[in-house]
DNA sequence: TGGGTATATATGGGATAGCATGGGTCGCCA
DNA sequence: TGGCGACCCATGCTATCCCATATATACCCA
């Protein structure tokens, strides 16, 4: 299982400390020692990652040809913005106040694979956000078989 | 951990001690004397630095063909108006007070990681800044997970 | 196939060491 | 000799480590 999938709820205790989940952390491989975490710019929520993903962000920082404002941005909020929280002996981070407070994350906590990252909501406005996404696509006439089967047909033309 | 990262408020206290965050000093190094304080160039805050990065500035500046006035003002404003400051046996600083008024620090101060140096800030300030750049983040739709997912792709290629 | 057992995971609480912070004292330089 | 700065010690808080427990899942054996 090489990237984040699917969805837990966890709780978090007194202390601020939250379990990752299992799976995630199997994800992250054995050697990893925690996790980084930082404010989601687009949605209330919290990004997570693997330390290596932002190491690896900030080697191919000086090879990307960003806009001036990006790397402003990436400098003040991700490496000034972002935490970077250590596993302890049972798999669990905790979360700083300041993080958690800010997209209103108390004593319960959803995490939302989201391939190479992750995300950290608080659980009534991940299914309020998840609502209004769903009910989008549907809209549009996304669908998932419809997406897959263009995706083949793109596929087999090309071959 | 090999950059600066996340940010700390930490106090001010009458004798104009702070204590550099824990995590930035192990970034530094156990050998590391103290850091270099300068004013940022472009904010209302001050830069912060390993001595050895600022020597690193100081070689890399000789490479570089700018144009003189530039050289001047580089030459002036860093390393004429950077200050040594060494740590005491608890792992603090006491900032010049010539610094920290320029900048509107007072009883409390913001240690802001920006990966290979940092900046120093009055919280309003700093909090100010970051709600500004967020937002204008959010006007041109920078995504995080996009630059991120930009970083990987690059990084995965280039291999 | 069903029950029982073992393992993994999530969760909770107490002890301890590190860290931020404050105050005091000694020595140096003006 | 007075003021300032550097070192030393004391303290409270918080994060970290360690151990205990409940629950869910997987495994095994009859």
């Amino acid at each position: 299982m090489a990237v984040f999938l699917s969805s837990f709820v966890n709780r978090v205790d007194k202390k601020g400390r939250v379990s990752v989940p299992a799976s995630f952390r199997s994800v992250l491989g054995p050697d990893a020692t925690g996790i980084v975490v930082f404010r989601s710019l687009q949605y209330d929520a919290l990004d997570g990652c693997s330390i290596a993903h932002l190491e690896l962000l900030s080697q191919s920082l000086e090879k990307l040809d960003l806009p001036p404002e990006a790397y402003e941005l990436i400098e003040t909020t991700i490496f000034g913005g972002s935490q970077q929280v250590a596993f302890d002996g049972e798999g669990r981070v905790s979360l700083p106040p300041s993080l958690t407070e800010a997209v209103g994350i108390t004593d319960e906590i959803v995490f939302v694979g989201r391939r190479k990252t992750f995300q950290l909501w608080n659980p009534e406005k991940f299914a309020a956000h998840d609502a209004a996404t769903r009910s989008a696509a549907r809209a549009k006439d996304l669908s998932l078989s419809k997406i897959i089967a263009a995706a083949s047909l793109k596929m087999e033309g090309s071959v």
